[in-house]
DNA sequence: AGTTCCCTGAGG
DNA sequence: CCTCAGGGAACT
């Protein structure tokens, strides 16, 4: 569930820590039981993300840390000529960690740093996490990143209306749909929509500008006060200070089935969407 | 464009 | 026990 909100606050956590520190030492336990072609240059992701252009994870050994940065749900460090991809999917969590602490049963992956004495650990209950060492170089071209969309917070209400227009398929769909816009996941579609007044099941396509114009205002909106609520932490959700988000009390319809919409006080429904739960009011969000 | 699968802990 | 959660790849 970490979407952008969640994943821009653990950068923001992170990069108060690990900013210009020096990597000296890299442990990578890859979770087992997956198809074995295990290199050391990370894991997760199709089976054309296993690229030559994958760097091992060693090779991070000595370099410092001078960026950390995202790009849609996906968290980005840099490091001399390389980055430090990571995806958190459902349950991936940062803990900083002392040497000499017992490390957690699902850790992945430990960054040393001797200066201070610290270690940042990569866990992820659910092993649907993604790591990988690529060359700084032609970043965004690389198999993890090159299909995303623009950023939520950067597309203009202009090319939102015209990729929205081009795009057949519920407009709920299309929001999920990371090249359409990169970060957007279930939590903040619903919220979003629901701000917007449009049902989930309104095709993408069928959109007039005013609304569409809506529905680019009400995710800019969501997605930012979400960030500065430090994101949502239903279940457990935390940043990498261990620190839990605020934004699931303001969250409007998100699993809120069968309590009264906020605007009208009629239940809200949920609904199975593409495979995953929609929550709207079917009195307020029109199709 | 919709369905299945991955994976495991939490909750019924 | 059983079911559910869900991002995204790989199916159909």
């Amino acid at each position: 569930m970490p979407e952008l909100p969640e994943v821009e606050s653990v950068a923001r956590s992170l990069r108060r820590r690990v900013l210009g520190l020096r990597i000296a030492e890299v442990e990578a336990f890859p979770p087992k039981g997956k198809p074995v072609r295990r290199r050391l240059t990370g894991w997760g992701g199709g089976r054309e993300a296993r690229s030559a252009a994958a760097v091992p994870l060693s090779a991070l050994a000595g370099k410092t840390i001078d960026k950390v940065g995202r790009r849609g749900k996906n968290l980005i460090l840099e490091c001399g000529g390389l980055a430090l991809l990571f995806h958190l999917k459902m349950t991936g969590r940062f803990l900083w960690s002392r040497p000499g602490e017992p490390r957690g049963r699902h850790v992945h992956l430990v960054l040393r740093f001797r200066n201070p004495e610290r270690e940042l650990h990569f866990e992820d209950v659910r092993k649907f996490g993604l790591v990988r060492c690529r060359p700084l170089d032609g970043l965004a071209a690389c198999p993890e990143l090159r299909s995303l969309g623009p950023e939520p917070l950067d597309v203009s209400a202009d090319v939102f209306f015209l990729r929205l227009k081009a795009r057949r398929g519920r407009v709920k769909s299309v929001l999920l749909d990371q090249s359409f816009l990169a970060g957007v996941g279930n939590i903040y579609a619903d919220e979003a929509l629901f701000a917007a007044g449009i049902h989930p099941l309104a095709p993408a396509a069928s959109l007039s500008r005013p609304r569409a114009d809506r529905l680019w205002a009400a995710v800019r909106d969501v997605l930012s006060r979400a960030i500065r609520a430090g994101g949502s932490s239903i279940r457990d959700y935390r940043d990498a200070d261990g620190e839990l988000g605020s934004f699931q009390d303001e969250h409007r319809v998100y699993g809120r089935e069968g309590e009264p919409c906020p605007n009208c006080g009629g239940p809200i429904r949920r609904a199975v969407i593409g495979g995953r739960s929609g929550h709207f009011c079917p009195r307020c969000q029109k199709r």
